[in-house]
DNA sequence: ACCCGGCTTTCAACTGGATTGAATCGGCAT
DNA sequence: ATGCCGATTCAATCCAGTTGAAAGCCGGGT
């Protein structure tokens, strides 16, 4: 099991060139592996929070309930994140994690988190820069919920995931596979299922996008980039500061 | 000018017990100051990023604009806070920062943060914190955005604004000065500034809420946590792994 | 005291998206 | 194949919140 295979040095490695010790400090979180059926609850918000998790395969999300069942998603997790980093900072979880499909997760406790912090100033300056960043990303979401139109949201949603997904598979151009069902997405947008439904339809028949079967091929990407004002937070880091190791 | 009179100082002892060394670090960002107007913009969206602010008295606010007009309030700043942390992962500021009133501002330079990194574990450890603590309180706000009905959204901005006010300014009960106007406040909350003189009038009415002036005093805070399921991030922080320095 | 400008409140018409319920599709297990 | 359950689609209706404009209010400046 060589750093190579591991999905989180990859994603690291997408923002700065790393140390073989480096490599080897990350590539030892994935260690353990627990598997999880579809749509099955990994914790739940209230939880004591001591593990974190690193995405093997597969996708999961966060979601936060109110008390009468609405529903919000609050963060889609792809092979590479590190699920539960916000709740760091936390006694207790404040979101549920569940799984989309059938997935891969590497728990591992929080202290090792510390050790890392210790050890390694440059993964620190990363670690911290990943932290600030998701805070700008949230914020990007922020701005869709609050005023954007159903459609523009869609098409924002499209366009970050599919640049996420770009940062592990490189040669990823158009088309990437959507497991998530409407109603999922819905409560990722802060809409409902049937009127995602019909988005989905009238952005089809305006030539955005083709679907076949849980495939979703982007047609106009630059013209949902320009709908929506979309800026790539992803490949705007700023890592010249970080002290070398 | 000692340590004592640093709102900056304040609100981070709220959460740890800083030694004097660090205490001395954090009040040096309070060293230079700058004065602007009510509703001046300080910097713009865009811009390139090489100074954070400290706030030293007067309220503030960090907002995008769509293309097309729409605005969005994204984070409402108040003495103690710092100003323009996220960005300092990206190349470029995300977000323009407006005033409410008149403000003063303790500008300092990316690379104090830099400095504090490398000299005190603690005081990184809750900067970290700090950081992933906010993400959460987005995350808070998503859900309020994407799942909440107007009265619920004003009451969970409400219990927000009073909880941070409270760490800073102990002895503060149920009343304080809320100088943002109702099209701000519609900005933040993703709604109008017509819906918004509504639904204040209404929470009102309900005995929610008594307002005079400027002034606004939170009569039933307990139906109000019920109502938007309520959590103070600020009061459940987890310092307990910190490094001592 | 007065005017001016920005904020809040009110009003009426309108609409984007929600809701409901039913029909259809599709995958999986038997 | 068959039957079942969840996901998706479709159509009709409804409502929370928008829009735009007008009127009231309040505070500051001269």
């Amino acid at each position: 099991m060589s750093g190579k295979s591991s999905c989180l040095v990859t994603k690291m490695s997408h923002y700065v060139t790393l140390s073989n010790k480096d490599r080897e400090r990350l590539a030892r979180l994935e260690k353990a592996e627990r598997n999880f059926d579809a749509g099955q609850e990994v914790y739940q918000g209230g939880d004591e929070n001591k593990d974190l998790y690193v995405v093997k395969h597969g996708w999961a999300y966060s979601y936060t309930d109110l008390p009468d069942g609405r529903r919000q998603i609050v963060k889609i997790h792809h092979p590479g994140d590190i699920i539960g980093f916000p709740d760091v900072a936390l006694k207790h979880a404040t979101t549920t994690l569940c799984t989309v499909e059938d997935v891969c997760l590497c728990p591992f406790p929080k202290s090792s988190l510390d050790a890392i912090l210790r050890k390694s100033p440059r993964l620190s300056a990363l670690l911290l820069s990943i932290a600030l960043r998701d805070q700008v990303v949230l914020i990007d979401v922020l701005r869709a919920m609050g005023r954007m139109s159903a459609q523009e949201r869609v098409a924002y949603m499209l366009l970050d995931l599919i640049s996420r997904l770009r940062i592990t598979n490189r040669d990823m151009t158009d088309t990437f596979r959507l497991p998530m069902t409407q109603g999922q997405i819905a409560d990722y947008l802060g809409l409902t299922n049937v009127y995602i439904s019909k988005t989905f339809i009238r952005m089809e028949e305006g030539g955005y996008i083709h679907r076949q079967q849980d495939r979703l091929r982007i047609l106009k990407e630059d013209a949902m980039i320009e709908l929506t004002d979309f800026h790539d937070r992803y490949a705007d880091m700023d890592t010249s500061w970080f002290p070398q190791d």
